[in-house]
DNA sequence: ATGAAAGCGCTAACAA
DNA sequence: TTGTTAGCGCTTTCAT
């Protein structure tokens, strides 16, 4: 005997015989209710079995306590660990989060227009922002968060990795090696954080009094095939090299096997570090020496800081910069000069 | 000059100088306007900046629009990718999907009670929904369908790889390289979909006419350190085998590290086979063969199985069983005799 | 083709 | 402490 409609407020009140308006008191925890009056409407709740609508409190309080999140897609294990941290930080504060993949732009503007504008959500989360020019069909008045990219001009609060850093680190962990001639396989160039990298790594090198050597970048668009085919064009062209800096893991280990190939044996012909620490990069053959990133850590930092921002509109934006550290690991070793 | 409140269908209306509820039939695309009106509200729409409430329309029409996800963890690539399917699924049907971490039992029936009783969404995904007793927390008279396992008393619908299938094929493969103690590294018993794809294994030893050896059957967790302490334990109590079926590709990474330390080769000493396909599973060393799933499509199945039923409340449920694929690559081989 | 009235289920402001 | 009265911004039903 299905109900054609659920209990209401109104239900519980005329069985507790009080107003509505006592018992939204007592589910929303209002001090100014008598013990009694609690006790009997709570029994109500119970025997009716009331569950408050929460759409409709949403529609009554114009906040609807769900935070959007946009990323380029939901599988890549960076993007996955940083949803899932905003998505634990967010419910930790009575949040929901609607994450949502947007692989290109038009998806995106698609997206902000039906979670922003039309109201669904109290804040977005944006993924990757200077992928493509989405940043720009964001409306100015809503309160939003970048991840992995600090903003241009936009005035938003932001959490990305120290790219720069943690290139420059990478870079000089090979240069204490002893090597001189160090490949850098970048991601796309149009993303910020490729650049950032990329930029750690020229500047590692002119601090060791190398002068950069553009023949030995290569720029590659994060799958391992794009590392592998970045490596065997510098093996068919001759380039020299005695390591390799790739931007991430995924291609490292792409270039791992062109080297293979090559009949090179990585780390004593060849030394390599990747990026991100991915799951399984100790399984690797070898395994793999790489900067770690801490990207659930990150959703968590980034929802944090939304949070704060939807909850208390007139916060100044910040930006958060946070650290990459060095995993030590088998596919990098001392340079040995070679016949 | 921020407005206190929004553009509402009245500002609409009186800009257009008509009843609001013309501006409703203008965007909810109803026929029953004359084409001078609707020029007119559009314009007004233009001109104000008009976006409709959404959370005003599903008050209006007590529908959400949105279907809830709710998943042991968002980074595992099944699951993630499970995840992005009924995402993209649910989005051609106007849906949005929210997804939930729900790691155990207390935290799947908070999420339940939040958005399925409190009406936030319309239906429910349940992945793994044997895990624990978790399947315990939904009411009846929600739509939801089951992904990764069969249900087993519950009248819903449900999409899941055939397992058992997929574990007679992996073990038949084997024993057609003529491999006849096979190891067989499960999942954790309390999961469907490892008793099934044991049962796959089970009956195609007894067909090769080979009565199955308790000795060879270990129970992992699908880490990649339970698929090595399994290997290592069954090396040291010495028990002879060839081959092993890994009933995750992780623990079949483990398991690889384990024979190497044991200076065992893969495939020449011990043959092993995987189960997922996952990302990189061609990168490691060796090449992985494995059982292909294709999780992408279930999660789009699942959703548009549940989609329809959101919609027809009166259909028959019904379940779904998709085929998993060999991939043959180098970790198994042709058995030869050992001294 | 258009409008008026009622209501979705709740919260908020004000009275008593 | 409790109740009354208005909304929140839409859709739906019923007139006109």
């Amino acid at each position: 005997m299905a109900r054609r409609t659920h209990v209401t407020i109104r239900d519980v009140a005329s069985n507790a015989g009080v107003s509505h308006q006592t018992v939204s008191r007592v589910i929303n925890e209002s001090e100014r209710v008598s013990p009694e009056t609690r006790a009997r409407v709570l029994s109500a709740i119970d025997e009716l079995g009331y569950r408050p609508n929460e759409i409709a409190r949403i529609m009554a309080r114009g906040r609807t306590h769900t935070l959007a999140c946009l990323s380029p897609n939901l599988t890549d294990y960076t993007f996955a660990s940083i949803i899932e941290g905003a998505e634990i930080e967010a419910r930790q504060h009575g949040y929901f989060l609607l994450s949502a993949s947007a692989p290109d732009e038009d998806t995106f503007a698609l997206l902000v227009e039906q979670l922003i504008e039309r109201r669904r959500t109290d804040g977005l989360m944006v993924i990757n922002p200077y992928t493509d020019q989405r940043f720009r069909h964001v409306p100015k008045d809503v309160r939003m968060v970048y991840l992995g990219a600090q903003p241009r001009d936009e005035q938003v609060d932001s959490v990305s990795l120290d790219d720069e850093g943690a290139g420059h680190c990478a870079t000089q962990h090979l240069l204490h090696l002893g090597h001189r001639r160090i490949v850098s396989i970048t991601g796309p160039v149009c993303e910020d954080c490729s650049q950032d990298r990329q930029n750690g790594y020229l500047q590692a090198l002119r601090q060791a009094g190398i002068t950069p050597d553009p023949n030995l970048v290569v720029e590659g668009d994060w799958s391992a095939t794009s590392g592998y085919t970045a490596v065997r064009s510098l093996l068919e062209h001759r380039v020299a090299f005695s390591a390799i800096f790739a931007q991430n893991d995924r291609m490292a280990v792409g270039a791992i096997r062109a080297l293979r190939e090559a009949n090179l044996c990585v780390p004593q012909d060849v030394s390599i570090i990747g990026f991100d620490d991915m799951p399984l990069a100790s399984y690797f053959d070898p395994p793999l020496t790489t900067m770690r990133q801490d990207t659930f850590r990150l959703g968590r930092q980034a929802a944090g800081l939304l949070l704060n921002a939807v909850e208390n509109p007139t916060l100044e934006t910040q930006r958060l910069l946070l650290p990459a550290e060095l995993v030590m690991r088998n596919s990098t070793t001392q340079y040995v000069e070679r016949r």
